[in-house]
DNA sequence: TATTGTTATACTCTATAACTATA
DNA sequence: TATAGTTATAGAGTATAACAATA
């Protein structure tokens, strides 16, 4: 197995076998502060990522958006009750299959959304304050090329599970 | 997406304010794929925490390291059995105060934390294997930065609870 | 018959509050 | 009376399967 069968000498920079955990622990506390912030606009982390996808792609179905969040379409629909209770945006059934319902921002929902945008701004400032402009922009580069490797599709990311255990069954 | 009314002008390196989506996006694929590679050792993330802590602090009372995970002592109880059903820790009434339990892991509690040693390497390893060795400690150094600003304590992380909403009541 | 969205159900996780044993 | 640990219970969150409408 790959342990680190590394020379682990007394030269070694100290440790840097942190860099996983660090981002883990960063990836909770961000995810948790970005959380308290959203609620500001009542709103929960999973209400922003559908904004997110919806404005980026409009008329979306109910099935393709799950797919999409690796989340079950079971599980959208109280959300995205929510958002139209809301006026954020509304459901059509699409025009060539009824079936579907075709999902579309409001002018209310892209304002909200742009709002949305502004608290992940303050957001990330206040949780890269340690950083120069120029760190920022370093490390988001670095996180992009890992991103990349590891096939994470851009702007999208599915919730967390962290806690529980991994659903007895799927121990396949 | 990421509309951002930023400059955006040619000389702008790109975008950088993906930072911290990058970091929460990475924490959870991380932390998912974490998960995995611990159910090989029959583990779940929360208890490869309480074995991280109890490595490094022997003794601590069930109280104590609730606080330290900010959890809830109720819910540490069924985790603490699981890991002493399966011998990995033991729990002894402290002689002080026989109120209090004081945890610390068997030897073979030992030979598994270094085991998930070796699991989190490898995970990392293969988390960041976009970065050269440089990379990834250049990565770790911002990060540690960071999260020493955020006052995170070095080596704890408590568990998300990402998709959830807030808890109804903290609205108020 | 197959598929989209929805609802119903059961199941798990989490939080709150009793309970016991020590002090 | 107060505190550590435990258990009981109720409340959310989640997954599975049944359902109605459309194709």
């Amino acid at each position: 197995m790959e342990n680190g069968d590394r020379p682990e000498r007394a030269g070694a920079k100290k440790t840097s076998a942190e860099a996983g955990f660090l981002l883990a622990q960063l990836g909770a506390h961000g995810a948790q502060k970005f959380a308290e912030r959203l609620a500001g606009l009542d709103l929960v982390p999973a209400h922003a990522r559908i904004l997110r996808i919806l404005a980026a792609s409009p008329g979306m179905s109910q099935r393709a958006l799950a797919e999409m969040l690796s989340t079950l379409p079971s599980r959208l629909v109280a959300f995205i009750d929510e958002l139209e209770d809301k006026s954020l945006l509304e459901r059509r059934p699409d025009e060539n299959d009824r079936r579907n319902n075709a999902l579309r921002l409001t002018e209310k929902g892209e304002v909200i959304f742009k709002a949305v945008g502004g608290v992940a701004r303050a957001h990330q400032q206040a949780l890269l304050a340690a950083l120069s402009a120029e760190e920022q922009q370093q490390l988001a580069g670095l996180l992009q090329r890992v991103a990349d490797e590891q096939g994470l599709i851009p702007g999208v990311h599915p919730g967390y599970r962290g806690g529980g255990r991994p659903s007895e069954k799927a121990t396949r």
